[in-house]
DNA sequence: CAATACTGCTTCATCGATTGAGCATTGATG
DNA sequence: CATCAATGCTCAATCGATGAAGCAGTATTG
């Protein structure tokens, strides 16, 4: 027998954990049979129903629960799968953080997420804290630097999948930013032209251009106004950053203002509707925008004809397929959004 | 020497971890030695500096990370914090995450957040297997059953504390919901039977009249209310639970509509919205409601009056300063809400 | 020059759970 | 009755990091 053996059975240990080392003298057995017991090999390892009972009793009343560390430490596998994500403060990685560890659970995983504020260094140190913790696989999203996380875990042999942001050493899965950019742009410039009269191009706002999710949604968005033979001067395009402040800032600083607004996260939106709510009311009537994400009360603003619905379901069902096959590629797989136009009783009540 | 001494000195040691026996061996140490510099120690450990160095520098070419989970196992501290929360779909929960996370890592905790769908038995179980992971100190954030995890943890003599929802058996920080609802309905009732001529009284929806939260906002909906003199039926408060379909069905049962919507969540809200927005127009715009919780989409929709806004960096601080001096009472901190009004522009664009 | 202090390292037990190997005891078989 | 198998359990090594204790060497002191 190792510690603690001034444990009164009977009564809460106190202060210190109860370990199967209390639980077996309180038995007056091993420790190898309250183990096998408690974690369910007993039968395997020919332990009596008897024992059994009294042990998993004992356990019980003596609030065990097993030190995971130690257990972990002795078996090789942890059942830890991490995720590093940006942040909690929109639908969208909201959405992949719960659905992440609803997964995770279900397949008896122990998920660990790590929310990194995007910045580039934390989401390293994030990384390589959760590789101290043995996880199994590492899930990477929306980082900077993916490819940096990448080289990491692979010279600790842990899978990594990136998600969101794509990385060229490890598999990715995101979603159709072309495909869906497209589509947002053509909802947004289907009158244009027409009744209204509008004719030119629309502003672009948010994100960077140098992100790989930023320059596709752009190319999306330059072929939907190409196909109406418009051209975009490329002071439209305001890839600002992902601050709800900075796109405040960039579309307070222009001279004239735009008739439609291509947003490229909810993040940005915010500073958009901000922007717009300081305008006097017969200004703001004018402006209509589309947001690449989803958000249920940006989706019923008055301005708002549509937005695009990333697909969380789907690219996580990716994900933890990814996680079982433990395929090595470095393929890039695309999910297609949910195109949400606006409700037409909200519509109608905007143009009254 | 202990495990893996096949490893290639100067490769990356594929597939299995770089420990540091691996380390001791390729640099001619001992593991002793390389644990004491690798953790800080080593200068009292009286390590040269140069012995320092080689070690550092292998550990860095092997790409060497702690298993912190034999690192914990044998160290009295774990330095891991846990949170349980219900959602991540919302700007409350989101910002305590966030914020809870960022206040761990500036502290030298390391954060684990589990969230628990607002299933009080899987609150429960996470609560029981961040035990296992050896978290210090648990932060349980609007529980539904808050004491049964406190009773978990005293045995196992692990500090906890209540968030967002107070329990009975450990300190408890919480919102100042009475105060909070008591403000944000008189700025709804302010205008009430002067120009406009409404003389109704509002109707409450959302939450769970059983939950704490819930019933001080009621108590603080009520008084504002006698205030005013007027007298508020049973049949206008909507305590239909926190799920935005159900308050969606609640007000759709309705036979008459209601002038203001006092609104419990901006989970409830979103049903709220989606409700009005498939009413007519002109019946939409006789709608007022204000709304406990805050978002920033929310707070701009034409009919909201004002939302409070619950101070997530006050409610965390006292949390830290909680697990610091560790007091152990039952004692409820009650933290003052911010109360946000609709901006003057936006209201005049309803208006109009 | 002996006694003492200091420097720079190694040895070994330890944290708690897991698991292959092995030891009694009982029952079945030829 | 000897042999073999099955049953029910215990022993002890192990996972990787840590740190108290200890052991050589070198420097300092009286």
């Amino acid at each position: 027998m190792k510690p603690s053996s001034d444990a009164r059975p009977g009564t809460a240990n106190s202060g210190k954990r109860t370990t199967i080392y209390d639980i077996a003298h309180s038995v007056g057995t091993s420790p190898s049979a309250v183990s096998a017991v408690l974690n369910g090999t007993w039968r395997k390892r020919r332990i009596s129903q008897k024992l059994a009972d009294r042990i998993s009793a004992v356990a019980i009343e003596q609030g065990y629960s097993v030190n995971l560390q130690a257990s972990v430490l002795r078996r090789d596998r942890s059942n830890i799968i991490g995720m590093v994500i940006p942040k909690y403060d929109n639908r969208y990685f909201g959405a992949i953080a719960e659905q992440f560890e609803e997964g995770a659970r279900q397949r008896g995983y122990f998920p660990v997420i790590t929310c990194t504020q995007r910045d580039p260094e934390l989401e390293f140190e994030a990384a390589r804290m959760l590789l101290s913790y043995q996880v199994e696989c590492l899930v990477v999203t929306g980082a900077t630097d993916p490819d940096r996380i990448s080289d990491l875990c692979h010279s600790a042999g842990v899978k990594v999948i990136n998600l969101d942001l794509p990385g060229t050493k490890a598999p990715s899965v995101i979603s159709d930013n072309f495909q869906g950019a497209l589509d947002l742009t053509r909802l947004l410039l289907r009158d244009w032209g027409n009744e209204d009269g509008r004719s030119e191009s629309l502003y672009f706002v948010g994100g960077r251009t140098n992100d790989h999710n930023t320059s596709e949604r752009i190319r999306g968005f330059l072929q939907a106004h190409a196909e109406k033979g418009l051209n975009v001067p490329q002071t439209n395009i305001l890839a600002c950053g992902y601050a709800a402040q900075k796109a405040h800032t960039s579309l307070a600083a222009l001279e004239r203002l735009p008739e439609g607004i291509f947003v490229n996260s909810t993040i940005s939106l915010e500073g958009v509707v901000m922007w717009l709510s300081e305008l006097p009311p017969e200004r703001q009537q004018r402006i209509q925008y589309c947001c690449f994400d989803w958000d249920p009360f940006a989706a019923l603003m008055p301005n708002c004809v549509g937005m695009a619905q990333q697909d969380v379901p789907a690219l996580l069902d990716h994900v933890f397929n990814l996680i079982k096959t433990d395929l090595d590629s470095t393929e890039i797989k695309q999910i297609a959004c949910n195109l949400r136009g606006q409700r037409p009783s909200q519509h109608a009540g905007v143009a009254s």
